[in-house]
DNA sequence: TTGTGTTTTATTGCCTCC
DNA sequence: GGAGGCAATAAAACACAA
């Protein structure tokens, strides 16, 4: 007895050694993580053993995780309840979600803040929204049900912006996100958490009773608000690809002035029928950013060969970058992710490697809301047809969800000028056998922790958000310059050779910004 | 370089459900 | 009672300003 007892101390010491410090997951590991999440908030024990053996962590590790991201996602939407309450109270828009339910202290103490929302009842579909009014929130149980999701688009106005960011940067891909919000990558329905399945017969308790009159109210609110057609029963907001009407850029609301988003980015607030795709929220997460360090590769590879820029400092600086423009958006952390469906591990790989240009829709379109605004002028209609074929690419995806980390290879990143032309390779790519995945991802993270010891010496890669959230859209404004790109990147490449850190930095200080913001920027700006 | 604030991770205890 | 989840807490990692 004691002996065993000894030992279970000295394996705990053991253990306690081992973990003593807190090991930060590594951004592969963070995005995979990220993904998962947005697609299952409550994973089942087999999703996280699986996430665990993939990702190379403890289910415990998984487990915990899962947790305090859930637990983020309340303090963030309780933060921006706050601070929309506020907003709300000015602009008037969905007010009735203040009087109704936000004064519904249900007076459960542990839950009476994020009264909200059971997350329960909406996590397993993506819905989960950070920020979701009262009124949103109303569709909590609704949106467990694939033909309601347009509609909890719908009750989001632009008070809500960062529920649409969430929504919409979530739901790039209508169809996908249709598809796999409810279909797990075994192509079963979603494991709602045990919880959930009870709550499939959903019975509303709480302020879910008094859903229908706000959500009524909110609906009623936001067509006002939109002041264009409802749809009440169509297809997802997102599926409709129909240019975007004269006028659709314009603030429609009466009081802008209440409506910073609506100023910054009208289109992506205030037109339902602009593609869900196009609706890419400028916040994003440290998660978000870092996202977008992938698609600022691919849009460096597809412009010009990036594969001589040291890719890991690059994602390095990126992450880094990320870090910093956190606490920037703090206010606006959201998920920025994207519907459950096109988060699949297919995504991943996708968004890892930027290879398949599947994913480009994807965070491409987490631009911030000015490149958001400019990317639909330059050619969000010219690329109704890529997105078409993103989509249907995604949706052949569905079923490599938990198989993607391969694509986390680096390597990948150098092929990834070939993606366009050949989407396919990528789906092939993926079907590679567990282990060879994992060694891939292992090396992967074994190379992310070798560029962790370097990062302290490495500077911000300013304005790398920019270039991540380079869409698309952007990206054929870009292309126009990309003659101008390659022979920057070009002289940068051999300035890289030379002195890697200090060409990247200035690299970043000067360049990022005009070489992807600007440049997209101006090229969209001249258009109009 | 250092101090401070923020974010993330790990741990623990409590609660609810089965 | 076990499992799963939530919340509180501590501490490490990180970012940033002085």
């Amino acid at each position: 007895m004691e002996e065993s007892s000894e030992l279970q101390s000295e394996e705990n010491k053991v253990s306690n050694e081992k973990n003593k410090k807190r090991k930060l997951k590594t951004p592969a590991q963070l995005l995979a993580l990220e993904k998962f999440y947005n697609e299952q908030k409550y994973p089942t024990e087999e999703m996280k053993s699986e996430l665990a053996e993939e990702l190379g962590l403890t289910e415990k590790q998984i487990s915990g995780w899962f947790c305090h991201r859930r637990l983020k996602d309340k303090r963030m939407m309780k933060d921006e309840a706050v601070a929309n309450g506020r907003q709300d109270r000015s602009s008037g828009v969905i007010q009735d979600r203040g009087s109704g339910l936000g004064q519904d202290s249900c007076g459960s103490s542990k839950h009476a803040d994020y009264r909200y929302l059971d997350p329960k009842e909406v996590e397993s579909h993506g819905l989960y929204n950070h920020e979701i009014p009262v009124a949103d929130m109303a569709h909590g149980h609704r949106s467990r049900y694939p033909e309601n999701v347009s509609e909890v688009d719908e009750t989001s106005s632009e008070s809500s912006s960062f529920l649409q960011e969430r929504l919409f940067s979530q739901g790039q891909d209508p169809y996908d996100m249709e598809h796999s919000r409810h279909l797990t990558p075994n192509g079963s329905l979603p494991p709602l958490n045990p919880k959930g399945a009870i709550n499939m017969g959903y019975k509303p308790s709480g302020y879910l009773k008094v859903k229908g009159e706000i959500e009524h109210a909110a609906i009623t609110a936001v067509k006002k608000q939109l002041g264009r057609h409802y749809l009440e029963d169509g297809p997802l907001l997102s599926i409709e690809f129909d240019p975007p009407p004269p006028g659709a850029f314009e603030c429609q609301s009466a009081d802008p002035a209440n409506e910073p988003y609506c100023v910054a980015n009208p289109p992506l607030l205030n037109s339902p029928e602009i593609s869900a795709a196009k609706r890419q929220p400028s916040h994003s997460s440290r998660y978000d950013s870092y996202y977008t360090k992938f698609s600022s590769q691919d849009s460096h590879m597809e412009g010009a060969d990036f594969g001589s820029l040291h890719e890991s400092d690059f994602q390095e600086k990126q992450d880094k970058k990320a870090r910093q423009s956190t606490k920037q958006r703090q206010a606006f952390y959201g998920y920025t992710n994207h519907f459950p469906g096109r988060n699949s591990f297919s995504d991943l790989y996708e968004d890892s490697t930027g290879e398949a240009s599947g994913y480009n829709s994807t965070k491409n379109h987490r631009m911030s809301t000015k490149q958001g605004v400019e990317g639909m002028r330059s050619d969000s209609a010219s690329n109704h047809s890529d997105h078409y074929e993103e989509k249907k690419l995604a949706v052949k995806q569905k079923d490599l969800m938990l198989h993607g980390y391969d694509n986390i290879n680096p390597k990948n990143i150098q092929r990834s000028e070939n993606v366009k032309s050949k989407p396919s390779s990528s789906i092939r790519r993926s079907r590679v056998p567990v282990d060879t995945e994992e060694r891939g991802l292992s090396a992967r993270m074994a190379k992310e922790e070798m560029i962790k010891g370097d990062r302290k010496a490495k500077t911000t890669y300013h304005d790398v958000d920019g270039a991540g959230m380079l869409s698309n859209e952007i990206m054929v404004a870009k292309r126009a310059k990309v003659d101008l790109l390659q022979q920057y990147h070009v002289k940068q490449s051999s300035l890289t050779e030379m002195e890697p850190r200090k060409i990247q930095r200035s690299g970043a200080e000067m360049p990022s910004s005009f070489s992807e913001d600007e440049t997209a920027e101006t090229s969209s700006s001249r258009d109009y």
